[in-house]
RNA sequence: GGGCGAUUAGCUCAGUUGGUUUAGAGCACCUGCCUUACAAGCAGGGGGUCACUAGUUCGAAUCUAGUAUCGCCCA
């Protein structure tokens, strides 16, 4: 035998064999004339390091390519990061900070370069953690989302909707971030609900010395940008207000009372103040009514002079030292506590200001309608289908995009301003010049040119990552994008359906006429066994490394799989990374037994190991029928189990327990070449969800004519298989679990051989196929067929025949009878439930015909039972 | 407030157009085994009135309506 240790090791095979497929260039995809398979991944976040979702979202990836690849097809999957404007940019000041570095004392230039230097320090470091997961991205396709030629198909398609009218600035109410000092879009923002407090205000009424209106505010700061108070047309309690004006408590500031139908006359007191620049719903009455806009807040959240009073001050501060003044002042008539949605920053957690500002915008209308139908009429298929939906609504209900982010890092908006106000939208500023001279002569030189400072939202470049990645936007005809557009599955988390998905559905049709994926594959949020998000913060995220190095990565990637079903959060539990290494470790140790064997080449096959063979084949054929399936529904994990139980269950529990010689004996050639066989198609099979230990060990055990690494083996496909067979099989397991109950049960050591004698009642034609297969894996010295009961046996009923084993000790008479009684009573109930149905002439005549025939056979079935086991009652009762 | 979805064994989930023996899997649990590939293992076992109520039907975990609880998305 040889030396092999009785546990596997993944740390020997696991760098070895992902080196050897680089080394090899199995990763390596260019057009051909096979059929391609494409995956673009959804980029991780430059500033990232792997975590748990990058581990579920890459091993599903994974999965899917290795399998695509085995099936013949020329299988591409495209790495790469995105740059991450805001959080990278917090990142590097972070940094610059640390070493006593100001980002406001930098230039611009100065600032990038830092930044280029810290992306090139930390920015690959989650793709050469995926090598370790066994990735097989095609790395030297590896893209980021500032490449050169990715940053010219970002300003390319940016002039182009500019031009198109898609692309407009203008002043509006966008979410501002006081800390980043930039503006998001809708989806960056978080709302949380809070315990807030809900001030109730009164305001004077200018010219009467004791008459008020009360006004209800979570925002006391607020009241110092107020310009109306505005209450429902029809609320009897302030119609004499009308014409008059209130006055805002502490500056005085007269304002006029508005009648506008939106005031919920239920909520607050029904007098509403009205705050145009720092609320969206404000900002709107504030058009209709034509009212002015009084913007309190300095761009990082402190008061500015506008405010009148504390300026300067943190909006925050500002807040619990106003609630005091107003108070001191009468102007506080009470508080109450209340919860309400406050909006934050997904990036820098600070609480998000609505403020007024200039930015540029990208109209969704016309292009939300092609990207909406796609979807609806699976020209791309969603999995689960439910998120059809989800995304129905949102594209019905999207608003304009604000693409615009006050930062450095990321492509600057290609816009440049004129001294008249003028914009010229060009790709460089060589170009703008060169139009600024074709359109103004000499009016203007180069230094009028002020190119925009801000850069462009990171969405805006990743949108068109399915097509960039293959420089499709430069160069629409290259080959690369004609080969692999449309790619075929996005695997992705629901979470940035709205951010990338549906933007990339918009991109593609525009850009290439064309959706950018067949299918999208939307996987859960990783949770922890508590449901909770993981996160740094809590704790709760283990760290995907240790994992690996704990467990192996093929044991990690099935834990991880394991506990996705298809489209739920995914509750993850280090359990399941245990049993995938306990997987790694029977694979192992099957192969050990294998390796053990001595072949004797003058031994016969027996007929035992024939039928084994036979079964087993017919078995393997049905799985890889039904895992076909699954995975043509994206049931990634249900396939992985099929996999599992036909490896542990059916290969080692059964089939190899069946074809093992007795102890230091040898195995025939025949059943050990048809063996190893069968062994190397199951790893095929295993490839993909399991890429090291199958590699592993189809290097031991592939023939010199084999392709010389699995994961470019042809996976096998489902051929043909004896139902007939399989269903045998089913009725001699059961004889044979029967048996080692009995053996259990009576205390009957395996080494004791025992005989078995069968007593048929109404199959008259015994069937044999599996009986020397029931007397290897029973231990049997005897099986015959009787006619009559013998004396002095225990016995056990399967289906309507009797199967005795003869011993020597005393059988217990009331145990057996009791045992009879029990199953009679089953019986009994089930008949009794089957008749119901027969005896009722509506079901009879209404059922499909095989219904009632299949009800038919349960009772003959039945009956038949009963009348054995009543039979062996009255004979034991004597 | 608007929308989407869920509720099946202790846990995580399957259960395809209603009908295949009065509901399945994995894990966990219990019992017995260091049997010669594997104790990271082997053999066996218990456990669910399918959230609740009503309805449609010969027949409901499955379809309809309502109730309760939970989750997600949007405002």
């Amino acid at each position: 035998m040889k030396e092999l240790p009785k546990q596997y090791s993944p740390a020997k095979t696991e760098n070895k064999w992902y080196a050897h497929w680089m080394e090899k260039g199995y990763f390596k995809s260019t057009p051909d004339n096979r059929k391609p398979y494409t995956i673009t991944i959804p980029p991780p976040n430059v500033t990232g390091v792997l975590h748990m979702g990058h581990m579920l979202n890459n091993t599903i990836q994974d999965v899917l390519v290795r399998r695509a690849r085995m099936q013949g097809k020329n299988a591409c999957w495209v790495p790469g990061t995105d740059h991450a404007s805001i959080a990278t940019e917090a990142k590097v000041v972070a940094k610059l900070k640390d070493e006593g570095i100001d980002k406001n004392k930098l230039s611009r230039e100065e600032f990038l370069e830092h930044a280029w230097e810290w992306k090139e320090k930390h920015g690959g470091i989650i793709l050469e953690q995926l090598k370790k997961l066994g990735a097989s991205c095609d790395w030297d396709r590896t893209a980021f989302t500032m490449d050169e030629s990715l940053s010219q198909s970002v300003i390319k398609v940016f002039i182009d909707l500019y031009n198109k009218g898609l692309i407009y600035r203008g002043v509006r109410m966008v979410n501002w971030d006081p800390k980043a000092l930039t503006a998001l879009s809708d989806e960056e923002v978080i709302y949380k609900e809070l315990n807030s407090k809900f001030y109730f205000l009164r305001y004077q009424i200018e010219g009467e010395s004791d008459e008020y209106v009360t006004i209800a505010t979570t925002r006391p700061e607020t009241i110092l940008g107020d310009t109306a108070i505005c209450v429902h047309p029809e609320d009897e309690r302030f119609k004499h207000l009308k014409g008059k004006k209130a006055l805002v408590p502490l500056i005085n500031r007269p304002v006029p009372i508005i009648f506008d139908e939106y005031v919920d006359r239920e909520f607050g007191t029904g007098a509403l103040k009205v705050t145009p620049a720092h609320d969206i719903n404000d900002y709107n009455l504030g058009i209709k009514h034509n009212l002015p806009s009084i913007d309190i807040f300095n761009e990082n959240g402190t008061l500015n002079e506008k405010a009148e009073i504390y300026i300067g001050e943190d909006r925050f501060a500002v807040r619990k030292k106003i609630v005091v003044e107003l108070a001191d002042h009468g102007h506080l008539v009470k508080v109450d506590d209340i919860i309400n949605k406050v909006g934050y920053s997904e990036r820098t957690e600070e609480v998000i200001e609505p403020k007024l500002s200039l930015q540029w915008f990208l109209k969704m209308e016309e292009l939300t309608k092609p990207a909406l139908d796609v979807v609806m009429d699976d020209t791309i298929k969603f999995y689960p289908a439910r998120m059809k939906n989800i995304y129905r609504h949102w594209m019905e209900n999207v608003r304009d995009w604000c693409i615009s982010r006050q930062l450095w890092w990321g492509h600057r908006i290609p816009a440049y301003y004129l001294p008249n106000g003028d914009i010229i939208v060009a790709e460089s500023p060589k170009e703008a010049l060169a139009i600024l001279k074709e359109k103004y002569n000499d009016k203007y030189s180069a230094t009028d040119l002020k190119q925009d400072e801000d850069v462009l939202d990171t969405w805006f470049s990743s949108w068109l990552w399915p097509i960039s990645v293959f420089d499709g936007i430069r160069h629409p005809d290259n080959e690369d994008i004609r080969y692999y557009y449309p790619t075929d599955d996005m695997v992705t988390a629901p979470e940035i359906l709205f951010f990338w998905v549906a933007r990339m559905i918009m991109a593609g049709l525009e850009y290439r006429k064309e959706i950018p994926f067949r299918s999208v594959y939307l996987h859960g949020i990783v949770r922890d066994k508590q449901g909770r998000k993981m996160s740094k913060s809590l704790g709760n995220s283990p760290d995907p490394l240790a994992l690996m190095d704990q467990y192996g990565a093929d044991g990690v990637r099935v834990g991880m799989l394991f506990s996705a079903p298809a489209g739920n959060d995914l509750l993850f539990d280090e359990g399941l990374c245990e049993q995938g290494r306990n997987f790694c470790n029977k694979i192992w140790n099957a192969f050990r037994l294998t390796q053990g064997w001595e072949i004797d080449p003058s031994l016969e096959q027996p007929q035992s190991s024939k039928v084994a063979i036979e079964w087993f084949e017919s078995g393997f054929n049905k799985t890889l029928a039904t895992i076909e399936d699954h995975f043509s529904k994206y049931r990634i994990a249900d396939a992985l189990m099929a996999v599992y139980k036909l490896i542990w269950d059916d290969f080692c529990s059964w089939y190899l327990e069946m074809v093992k010689p007795a102890y230091q004996k040898p195995i025939d050639k025949a059943s050990y070449d048809k063996t190893i066989e069968i062994f190397e198609k199951l790893l095929k099979v295993l490839h993909p969800f399991m890429p090291f230990i199958s590699e592993e060990i189809y290097q031991h055990l592939r023939s010199n004519d084999a392709p010389e690494s699995i994961m470019i083996a042809p996976i096998p496909r489902p051929g043909k298989y004896d139902e007939n067979i399989l269903q045998q099989f089913d009725f001699a397991a059961q004889v044979i679990m029967a048996i080692r109950n009995l053996r259990q049960e009576k205390n009957i050591a395996n080494k004791e051989a025992i005989e078995l004698l069968i007593r048929k009642n109404y199959d008259d034609q015994p069937d044999l196929t599996f009986d020397n297969l029931v007397t290897k894996l029973c231990n049997l010295s005897k099986l015959d067929y009787v006619e009559e009961k013998p004396e002095g046996a225990f016995n056990f009923i399967l289906k309507t025949t009797e199967f005795y084993v003869p011993v020597s000790q005393n059988i217990d008479v009331d145990a057996e009878i009791q045992k009879l009684e029990q199953e009679l009573n089953y019986q009994k109930g089930f008949l009794n439930s089957v008749m119901k149905k027969l005896g009722n002439e509506k079901f009879v005549n209404n059922a499909p015909e095989n219904v009632v025939k299949m009800e038919k056979k349960k009772q003959a079935d039945a009956q038949a039972k009963i009348k054995v086991i009543e039979d062996q009652l009255r004979a034991l009762r004597g």
